[in-house]
DNA sequence: GAAGATTGAGTGTTCAATCTTT
DNA sequence: AAAGATTGAACACTCAATCTTC
């Protein structure tokens, strides 16, 4: 089954996590002890990874949302596009969306309007200064990512992106839709 | 629930987050392709994970928290362990865990007490009740990830949780504590 | 003074209900 | 009826401040 070439790892041959689900699948054979640390790894590395930048990012006045939702908008055709597109490429729910929009047209770095060829829609739209905030919140956290990943062996980190992205096509509910201006289409609301 | 069999998911060079990302490096060659791809995606399988487990575990009235939780105390020597222990072994701060055993003992699955030799400290045990719920629920959540793991090729999800395990231990701020009963060290609060 | 745990304010998310437009 | 977006209640987390005990 699994080969298991951990080379470069002197000590520490089991972690927490290996621990706790190590012993309970011990006396329980039936688990599955892969699927269940994968789990745990998957919610542990990711709340390292947003703890870690959201500290950074946070002498800029910034949440983690941010770059994410404006960095959508900044690679649409006319740095324009739908809620219901960025609700889709997103992977939150639409009522967060909404939330997210309402302070970022507050702080002047987007515009919504409706879309008069179908008025159900509302159309973003990144203003001047928004484009350069998006620049800036790119940049920012690009570093942050940097420092923060430095440890961890560079081919690691490609095959596990690789793996993600094989595990996201997989598992993934829809997404048809490969987020463009205004298409009106798809399962929306969640 | 949802038997659409969209089994025809062959080519798909590329994806949601390669669009996105790819756009912005090509004009922006400074930035790292891997490791921008590696956090979106990592924010995304996680909250894949999380929004399908919790949809599943919502018919027993189970958040995802409470099998993380209770998985610890039911290895843990004696079924007990200190409030500390379980702080340095979720990776959340020290209010989350506050938070999470109110509504453990409120529902009757723990106790707490006081540490009578360190008087600071707050010791919890899994109560009887609370152990048949800790079984109840590894087993409704293990069938839940295999659930969802199903269209995963299963040597990609072991690649994954070995690469994972590498990289948590490679970031981790801390933990030289195995998770133990009631040690009074490292730093705490976060 | 420092460590362990608790509290409260602020933030962000989900979920279900609602309203408008198609 | 159905799709798109918004709203409000409930919930969970972080952060900073506080209180007790060492």
């Amino acid at each position: 089954v699994s080969p298991v070439v951990i080379h470069s790892r002197p000590a520490k041959e089991t972690d927490r996590i290996d621990e706790i689900v190590g012993f309970w699948c011990h006396e329980n054979p039936a688990l599955d002890v892969t699927l269940k640390c994968l789990t745990m790894r998957l919610r542990s590395a990711s709340r390292l990874v947003d703890r870690a930048l959201r500290q950074e990012l946070a002498s800029l006045d910034v949440e983690m949302w941010e770059p994410e939702m404006l960095l959508s908008l900044r690679q649409a055709p006319g740095m324009q596009s739908s809620a219901g597109a960025l609700l889709r490429a997103s992977g939150v729910t639409s009522g967060a969306i909404t939330n997210r929009l309402s302070r970022l047209e507050g702080s002047g770095w987007i515009r919504r309007q409706v879309d008069p060829s179908d008025r159900r829609q509302v159309l973003v739209t990144l203003t001047d200064a928004g484009r350069s905030r998006a620049d800036q919140l790119i940049a920012a956290k690009n570093l942050s990512e940097q420092r923060f990943y430095a440890d961890v062996p560079r081919e690691t980190l490609e095959r596990l992106e690789r793996d993600l992205r094989t595990l996201l096509t997989a598992v993934e509910p829809d997404s048809p839709t490969p987020l463009a201006g205004g298409e009106p289409d798809g399962p929306a609301h969640r």
